[in-house]
DNA sequence: AGGTTTTGCGAGAACGTTCTCGCACAGAAT
DNA sequence: ATTCTGTGCGAGAACGTTCTCGCAAAACCT
């Protein structure tokens, strides 16, 4: 439990009887050793065990080799797991670390950890930004010039590079699946930050995920030509509570959908949730889809059916795309848009 | 996106018409400063947007605020996503940033994961250990002497503080549940590393929850009088397609258990999948408990049965003892035990 | 032999902080 | 008027690297 000071560069030159700077190059080969000192500095080194200070290191070469990540923790869309796990996989694969930080939709925290995330000299930065009119944060001048790729949302205000996801396409492919199976009454639970409770009308704002997807919604059910007054959209708050409420108010509506498509894993949670309470089995009593796979909405049964989104490979695209800015800046912005895949299981009744 | 240098203290002095030595005086409010250059050096650094470079101070004062995560990334288990989250956030709260490495319970990652987060001079490690017999990289010599907290699992042989849940006594709980419920033939299918496919034989090793799940499972059948001829204990690869034999396997034996214990949610997943494959209902004709709880098990119908373990407690209060021992080294070790609850819900019949 | 290039290495600066030390000057005590 | 205590501040070292520069010796050329 003694302290002992980590060996220096220093101890090492001292042992192999050379300088620092010949130590340093023989361990970092650059410039001119000779094979005969390099041997003993590399016995040297190994003998006290001695492992470069990567702080020091980066404060001279201007690197951390590290990258920031502010995302929001968000258990039930096995987002937060999938894509941190791909982030930090990929940063690794380049020789990355990776600083972590959460966000809970809140601007703050986020305009904070961008912040620190900075103050500890991160090469470059990947965030999941929160809904917001402005993003001071994100204005290029705010970042010192470190790159910063956008993850899962975009701001279409800022000129930043993004990696993102086709979610239109696959809503409206589940909303074309589901009229294909005959359903009629269409309802649309969409996760919204800034309602309370529950409300038909539309929020001012709202993240460009649940835009794309309302846009898909929107595109499949005039594709299949339902009529407004049949779909039922409600924007909820991210509560359970509120959740459950809004589907309960759905159901026993004028116009009860029979099938509900939801804009996140929370909002199908709560139709699961108020479903099981009525006794309304899912996929042949009312049916679902939601967005983003995962392991158990493919175990369950029935299987739910989901609008697929690439996360590792959003993730690792991400990772990619900020290297590449990091060693070689003056890249074009880019605004890169992976394909969903809608995945059909049983939770869609054929009616 | 020109990549003019940041401001410095020096700039920040110059501007106020002081010395760096006086400017880092106010900034950091300490030693002798008057009341009016303290003003004139605050507004100097805020017009110039100053802000400290961490890694010059970190490199002066020995200390980064920063701890290094290594964590098994598994989604299934809900694990991954619930602790890192809590010691993120209790890391702020500490005002501590996490660097964060992933292992896929390789031995060989995890070591090299550990040498380069000490490399980039973390001020401790919250690590979750893999199976190993040996740990040569986590003896208190290779560590520099910077504390370590073990998490989700224990390593008796090595005196490191660790933090872990009570899953004997769940498990107990979760096998008297069953057996209260009239199930006589207990399937208990384990997650193993190293075993090729499933066996029943035992593994020389496992890790300490695994160790901790049995035993608790072996004293709840034997408090319950059931033979061991009536124990189907099966060891199974965590590979989908050997726990989905393995489930088969049980299934079909000379006796086919009528509840089945998962060590972990990859297991509790092969169950569902085979399960629905034969169209037997979970909570009729099989009955299934599995460990840690998730928005998921809970909202299935029928709600999963689960030992619950206080994930977000844990990783908590694994933040707030290694802050503990960075802040005030020498301390003793600690080996925390938090309580597991079972959650009976309907995936157990009564029979 | 003489000059020129190449090779190996050390001295020392630099990165941006913090912090010890000492100096000058103020006001208070003798 | 002289000594004392205290206050405010600057000079400079230190943290552990990398990297530029220059110098000596060795190698190469005529």
């Amino acid at each position: 439990m003694q302290r002992t000071p980590a060996p220096t560069i220093a101890d090492v030159a001292e042992r192999a009887g050379v300088s620092p700077a010949t130590a340093s190059r023989a361990l970092s080969n650059y410039g001119r050793v000779s094979k005969d000192t390099v041997e003993k500095v590399r016995s040297a080194a190994a003998e006290i065990g001695y492992r470069p200070n990567e702080l020091a290191r980066a404060m001279r070469v201007g690197s951390t080799r590290t990258i920031g990540l502010v995302i929001i923790a968000d258990f039930t869309n096995a987002f937060f797991d999938r894509a941190t796990k791909a982030i930090v996989d990929a940063a690794r694969a380049h020789d990355y670390q990776v600083l972590i930080t959460n966000t809970d939709e809140d601007i703050d925290v986020e305009q904070q950890a961008v912040l620190t995330l900075l103050d500890k000299q991160v090469d470059g930065l990947i965030i999941v930004p929160s809904l917001a009119k402005e993003h001071p944060h994100l204005g290029t001048t705010q970042l010192g010039g470190r790159p910063v790729v956008l993850i899962d949302r975009r701001i279409d205000e800022l000129p930043l590079t993004s990696v993102t996801t086709d979610d239109a396409s696959g809503t409206r492919a589940a909303v074309l699946d589901a009229t294909a199976k005959g359903h009629r009454k269409l309802g649309f639970l969409i996760s919204a930050v800034g309602v309370p409770e529950f409300t038909t009308i539309a929020p001012t704002e709202m993240i460009s995920t649940v835009r794309d997807r309302s846009n898909g919604f929107r595109r499949g059910a005039t594709d299949s030509n339902i009529p407004i007054a049949d779909q039922l959209w409600v924007y909820c708050a991210d509560e359970p509570s509120s959740s459950e409420a809004a589907v309960a108010s759905m159901l026993d509506s004028d116009m009860p959908p029979s099938v509900i498509f939801t804009s996140n894993n929370d909002m199908a949670l709560a139709v699961l949730q108020v479903a099981g309470q009525r006794g309304l089995a899912i996929g042949r009593d009312l049916s679902l889809v939601t967005v983003d796979d995962s392991v158990w909405a493919a175990a369950m049964v029935p299987g739910i059916s989901v609008i697929a989104r690439p996360v590792e490979e959003l993730g690792s695209i991400a990772v990619a795309r900020l290297v590449e800015r990091i060693e070689s800046p003056g890249q074009d912005v880019e605004r890169l848009v992976l394909p969903t895949q809608y995945i059909s299981r049983s939770s869609v009744a054929t009616i």
